[in-house]
DNA sequence: TGCCGCATGTAACGTGTTACATGATTCC
DNA sequence: GGAATCATGTAACACGTTACATGCGGCA
């Protein structure tokens, strides 16, 4: 059974053919700002794809004692792909630190708890920034059909979700000056 | 070293004694949509806590092969909770399968992910009512050294954070049908 | 020659899920 | 007497992070 890392390969593998090093850089922050993964995985999670026959690699003379490995995608990968897309999600457990220590929050201190929420409303602030910046490099939304409509599609989703996080810290920072 | 359920059991606590049972039950959807656990991990987490004497336990007769174990927080788990609730928060990475799909969504046909957006817009719109009807039961904002406080300011990001998502979701079902 | 970026891989550990295992109390 | 709920615990596995390990190619 193919991991939804796995997926995430492939979906990046879809673009184009990569090396492990490549897929690590696509999939580090901030570009890949949905799934992460670091190189030791995907290179583990690679060899399972491998061994399913949904990637191959081309070897090619390169740095390291291995050389260099450009993967692609097989048919039957892009099929497995198309196929995962469409079938629903899995709810993954909503884990959240900041919200935990809020549900805390009434035993501490209300300005260090404001101070708080100063910081993640400023780091909000700046990835609003940057996701304005990328949209703008959009002239028109991408077609459904373009590879280009998914990073348009996680952009705005990306986007909307910093606003609502941004406002969240607002109203908190207003909450705890006013209760002081 | 205290992990992160570790806090958020202490953080239950610090609102009454409970049972592992009872942190199970306080831990899962709906209730726990913040930070949800198992009872395996609870237990073995609680057992943790016990050992670095941040909870304490009364035996009790009842249910069970081994009794009722009543958990309690001791001065210094308040002192260890307080502490930790106004150090910054550790950024978890963002791992979404919805998004991660919405990235590949090119590849399929368009009229079935919008099925897949559909759904997943019926359950937002179910917890936009269900965590509004609880917003109700609050007939003005609680002050910030209240228990009630943390309730409230997480209902206010749940709600906020399912209003985002299903923003989005209309947004994709809007673009999807459009390019059909 | 020395450092940085490219490039691949393995091992140990921490966290979380699923399944296994047990048995008392309560209500019908 | 039987079923549902309350109640605690262990084991095997999956997923993810951190650290360890190696070494080529290009540039200064």
């Amino acid at each position: 059974m193919t991991s939804t890392l796995g997926f995430a390969i492939l979906a990046v593998l879809a673009k184009g053919a990569r090396t492990g090093y490549d897929l690590t850089a696509a999939m580090s922050r901030p570009l890949g700002y949905f799934w992460t993964a670091r190189h030791s995985q995907i290179h583990t999670d690679l060899q399972k794809l491998l061994a399913d026959g949904l990637v191959r690699f081309e070897a090619e003379h390169g740095p390291g004692p291995q050389g260099k490995k450009v993967y692609h995608l097989t048919p039957e990968g892009r099929v497995a792909l198309r196929e995962w897309v469409t079938e629903p999600a899995r709810a993954r457990p909503e884990r959240d630190e900041l919200v935990l220590k809020t549900y805390a929050s009434w035993l501490a201190d209300p300005a260090e708890v404001a101070e708080l929420f100063r910081d993640q409303l400023a780091l909000h602030e700046e990835r609003i920034a940057e996701y304005e910046r990328q949209q703008a490099g959009f002239q028109t939304v991408p077609a459904t059909g373009e590879p280009a409509f998914g990073s348009y599609a996680t952009l705005w989703c990306g986007l909307s979700y910093e606003r609502h996080r941004a406002a969240w810290c607002r109203w908190m920072i207003e909450q705890l000056g006013a209760g002081a």
